[in-house]
DNA sequence: TTAACTTTGTGTTGTTTTAACACAAATTAA
DNA sequence: TTAATTTGTGTTAAAACAACACAAAGTTAA
């Protein structure tokens, strides 16, 4: 018989994204050794319950959300001491969701629950400040090959939002026309008729939306999504 | 207290390489409800052992082997019903080693260990399968953007050596000229002053090597290594 | 009402990269 | 010595990329 004293977490980095600021989500302990610390929102997960199912049961639980993209990052599983009782392994998730779309909502286990900008992480609980640096470059590395930027705008976005993403994610600077025209030789983004008259000055633009289905087709040829400059 | 009735195992995918065959290791194995049944090596781990560390005993353990490469896939928990004492959650290794540096060596817990060629693995236990699959889809896309391919040749290789392990991984075909001039002009590949001549017929070539020092430089400025044809 | 400001929208051109392509040189086998 | 095999090498047309500026539509302030 195998005596393994080892449980098995799951957390979430989720990543949100508004005016030109990228934020990760971050809940306080009520409990616990690290009560009124920061970590990222997660838990064990339950004998019958599959790992995807737990990510999204505790993203509910403690900060009332539902993203829009998540995917398994990595299992970290080294930092033995981060319980006294029994060691604990997590298997760490990617997640996208648009901020606007929640109100942040602490339940039961979690005190408080907040969107930090990536640059303003305080020092988190356990090893979560490791797996957000993963994340992070994850994110910048996933955004030039997957479409996934779109998970973090509204379903109508200008196309100075998504331009805005992509400077202030990767951090760099990127010019206009190319991007529209790369973006746009793609056929996944599409231009409504709908036309929206900025809160500050400026010529009013039109609202835009990402075909997913349109997509998935292009994905079943040999379609590769690349957005990469200088 | 969490009543938690889950075991955590590793599993490694170990590809090797030789003579224009892709192949993938496997085990026997010798106790248990599969008793004789193929699996990917693997096993559960100890309780203040890291999670690569486990790996590497399990590979020594069941086929004598040490990697060249080895890196985390993913994290398997969902097939529930993989053991029936208890649940199973198997964090997956993706390895690369040249089978020519050793010699398969079945030990304790394994029957046997064997080579088999990618096309021909057989229904194996677990959802080991699944793994092999997601392990093969990230040996093709790795391949074209970091030089893993080394870790599966000999030290010193053929440029064709190289240029067939390309073409048979990925399953297409490349014009040898201009691979040789994309990756020599990465400057990472170097050319010795020895000749071989080949067993068969044909000009003799000149042996090359990987010059990782060189490649881990090159990572310091904004090298990046890419590898993509028509 | 006019001028200044802000934001959207659009094309061209030189440079670089990629894809396509063929033949000579060195060796072995017949 | 001829045929077969494998290594080694350059050019060119086409495509992709990077760099660049100005007009149009609206708002704000004078």
């Amino acid at each position: 018989m195998i005596d393994q004293n080892i449980k098995i977490a799951v957390d979430a980095i989720v990543f949100g994204y508004e005016k030109g600021t990228l934020y990760v989500l971050a809940v306080q302990q009520r409990f616990g050794k690290l009560a009124d610390r920061w970590v990222l929102p997660g838990g064990f997960i339950l004998n019958d319950e599959p790992l995807l199912m737990a990510v999204e049961r505790e993203l509910k639980e403690e900060a009332g959300i539902t993203v829009n993209y998540l995917e398994q990052l990595g299992t970290f599983g080294d930092d033995i001491n981060r319980d006294e009782r029994f060691r604990v392994i997590s298997v760490a998730y990617f997640a996208l969701v648009n901020p606007k779309n929640f109100v942040l909502k602490a339940d039961t286990d979690a005190k408080d629950a907040k969107w930090f900008p990536i640059t303003e992480i305080p020092q988190l609980g356990y090893d979560h400040n490791a797996m957000v640096n993963l994340a992070h470059q994850r994110l910048k590395s996933k955004l030039t090959y997957q479409p996934i930027g779109f998970d973090l705008l509204d379903q109508e976005f200008l196309f100075s939002d998504l331009e805005n993403l992509y400077c202030s994610i990767l951090e760099r600077d990127i010019d206009r026309r190319n991007f529209r025209k790369k973006i746009l030789s793609f056929g996944i983004v599409i231009e409504t008729d709908k036309v929206v008259k900025m809160g500050a000055s400026g010529r009013p633009g039109k609202l835009f939306t990402f075909d997913k289905t349109k997509y998935n087709q292009l994905l079943k040829g040999n379609f590769q999504f690349d957005i990469s400059f200088a």
